[in-house]
DNA sequence: CCACTGACGAGTG
DNA sequence: GCACTCGCCAGTG
């Protein structure tokens, strides 16, 4: 095709549907940092766009957006935040991941690693 | 077309 | 440990 000047992906379609694959791949009860996401998603370093494709995701997409957190394994307050966090982090209990006395997810247990055996 | 914004992360002082 | 800066991409006014 033509090129897109560096992108490394000559099929791709657009680098959000890439995120969103790549989220949907995290299993249930497990979480991904932003920039761990970016990395699988073939963006290395582009954490921030990681969430601002998550921000543009549209209501019903069956994304699991809330798997997805900080670095620091807690979950990213919105600018017109509005509870949602909260949300996510009920739903993140509900699928068994558990919040340490800081509100903080223990990454080393409950991060999402690809490639070995599944999880 | 320019400027600003937005679910981040790593580095620096 | 905290405050600040830079980088990255796409959408919007």
């Amino acid at each position: 095709m033509t090129r897109r000047g560096a992108a490394p992906f000559a099929a791709a379609p657009n680098r959000f549907e890439r995120v969103y694959a790549v989220v949907r791949r995290i299993p249930r009860g497990r979480v991904a940092t932003y920039g761990q996401v970016a990395a699988l998603a073939g963006l290395p370093g582009h954490a921030r766009f990681v969430g601002y494709a998550l921000a543009a995701l549209p209501a019903g997409s069956r994304v699991a957006w809330q798997r997805v957190v900080n670095a620091q394994g807690r979950v990213s307050a919105r600018r017109d935040g509005a509870g949602v966090e909260a949300l996510q982090a009920a739903m993140l209990r509900g699928e068994g991941v558990r919040f340490g006395p800081d509100g903080a997810i223990a990454l080393a247990a409950f991060r999402w690693r690809p490639g070995r055996g599944g999880r």
